[in-house]
DNA sequence: TAGCAAAGTGGCACTCGGTGTCAACAGGCA
DNA sequence: TGCCTGTTGACACCGAGTGCCACTTTGCTA
């Protein structure tokens, strides 16, 4: 795709450069979920990543600006598919867009399993990473917040009511991805959630006309 | 306060030697949220805290496992407190206990607005203290938890369900103390808590037969 | 197709957070 | 007083992250 004028647009891939460049971040990531599961995250240093994916070690640092980010390129993409599923609400209200934006994510966790479990692993054993995973739950809880805030009225305590059923949700729905985890991931998380959204959905806001 | 013996216990300030280290503790405390406060979090290095402290760089890290951990005594002492209101239920419901442990705290941030605001400040401006903020939450939303699955039933569903409500719990309250916050901390943290645990009290599992 | 400007890369040196080690020191106690 | 033990400070070291600069690659254009 390129803008109306035919010139590349600013964020996108245009050529031999970029792919190089995607390819050489997919291969970081790999090389680096690998060696973390295996060893633990601070037993691997990014010298070790990064000679395994030849590539220097300077540069690693400007695919990623941390050694923790190498790991959370999922949950960026995650977070802006979810931004995309709330933006398009065809028509419904904002409860139901949430609702389906949240169990979209549910089948994803689903169709990831394996990769999901092994990433849970790895957080559970190393606090950084916890906390880094828990920041990208608030930029999920934001973009909850500004969708129900649309649809809800505009005065103060409908926004603040909002914000608050967008915090309930993520802070109730991280325990049940947490509990379905515990329990091998075995169950289905997408009933799970809906039972759980069915649970919160007393909190959502008025929904303003339309 | 001492055992029966008559014997210092073992966790507890015992002469000269604690004395200093509780000032010098609370002296580093000081100094780094001053100076924090004033240049952010990243500008001030532990170097220049621990000089000011006229302590070593090296007793630093013996004091606080990380330059971040300095800022979290607040925090850690809430937890605790929190996991103290919760143990003692005399003689009422888990509900009533979370609900009464939470209002007390939102008392405590009424009380300690200034300072709360201050670090607030901080926190907003560091990605790193939010995400380790964040941390504190799960570690409260673990006490509320169990506090929950205590006055539940023992089945799994029932567990799942106190451990789902302690997750909304603290991410709806943190939404209230944060909007809270922005308001500029001038209206009734624990009136505005009330009414959130009124909206959330559905959520909280069957209470088991006493 | 040659050449050029810009973007990307690698190496180097540096800062800072955090840790292991060890010798010196101070507090508590007999 | 003198010993024992926990605490301290100095030093060396490691790894994450960054600024800088020379060199290479790519994409475009003459």
């Amino acid at each position: 795709m390129t803008s109306p004028a035919g010139l590349p647009l600013p964020g996108e891939p245009s050529g031999l450069r970029e792919r190089k460049k995607q390819r050489a971040q997919a291969e970081l990531a790999r090389v680096a979920l690998e060696r973390f599961a295996a060893r633990g995250f601070d037993a691997v240093t990014v010298e070790e990543i990064a000679d395994a994916a030849d590539i220097s070690r300077r540069t690693f640092f400007r695919y990623f600006p941390t050694k923790e980010d190498v790991l959370f390129a999922r949950r960026r993409e995650q977070t802006e598919v979810l931004r995309e599923l709330l933006a398009r609400q065809p028509g419904e209200g904002a409860w139901a867009a949430v609702r389906r934006a949240l169990l979209a994510l549910a089948e994803d966790h689903m169709v990831q399993r394996e990769r999901v479990l092994r990433e849970h692993a790895l957080l559970a054993q190393t606090p950084s990473l916890l906390a880094r995973d828990l920041e990208w739950d608030r930029r999920a809880q934001e973009a909850l917040a500004a969708a129900l805030e649309g649809g809800a009225a505009r005065d103060a305590a409908s926004r603040r009511r909002a914000r608050l059923c967008a915090g309930a949700l993520v802070g109730a729905l991280r325990t049940v991805i947490e509990d379905w985890i515990a329990s091998g991931a075995k169950g289905d998380l997408a009933k799970r959630g809906e039972e759980a959204l069915d649970l919160l959905s007393p909190l959502a806001p008025k929904e303003r006309a339309r």
